[in-house]
DNA sequence: CGCAAGATTATT
DNA sequence: ATAATCTTGCGA
């Protein structure tokens, strides 16, 4: 029995509409150097209409990444201590993106953004990667048929009409 | 340049 | 409920 080969997800997988793209993470597999975990815990956010997406107020220096190609990473820092793992999705010039809430590894439950990049060791100096052409970060086939929830978003503000959190049962 | 808010978490 | 901690975006 051999292991199959992992094949990074392709730009067809992250150009469609996000929410879309958060649920059908669930279940994915995502390698981050020497971490391999399924993702059971997903957040859609989008630019135009949502105000809880750092793109709703347009294109800025931090958001930028948003705007740009699908399949790339977006990693920033919040309340200075944390950081939070989002793959962009979309077509270019479209902002949306998938927040990362939560891996299962095989030695622990990682739930949360800000616990899971710490865990990982992931910074601000993982953004802006380019995940589909990539051996050490990226993310590919994993867990089929997962049953999921929805709920609204975690820790928004504004932006709580729309159910976009996403987490996989079992 | 100053300031307020923030896609969080651990602790009280 | 609240502190910890600092980047970002906006207004002056």
């Amino acid at each position: 029995m051999v292991k199959k080969n992992s094949i990074p997800l392709e730009e067809d997988f992250y150009i469609r509409k996000a929410p879309e793209v958060a649920q059908e993470l669930l279940g994915k597999r995502l390698v981050f150097n020497q971490f391999s975990g399924i993702i059971t815990e997903t957040e859609a956010y989008r630019g135009t209409d949502d105000p809880a997406s750092h793109a709703y107020l347009g294109q800025t220096k931090r958001s930028a990444i948003m705007f740009g190609s699908p399949g790339y990473s977006y990693v920033y820092m919040i309340y200075g201590m944390y950081f939070c793992l989002n793959i962009v999705t979309e077509k270019s010039g479209q902002p949306a993106a998938v927040l990362i809430r939560g891996l299962k590894l095989p030695e622990i439950n990682l739930n949360g953004p800000g616990k899971l990049c710490r865990y990982l060791q992931l910074t601000t100096k993982h953004n802006a990667i380019n995940l589909m052409q990539n051996d050490l970060f990226y993310v590919t086939s994993g867990i089929e048929g997962v049953q999921y929830n929805t709920t609204s978003r975690i820790g928004i503000k504004q932006g709580q009409d729309k159910f976009w959190h996403y987490t996989m049962n079992n």
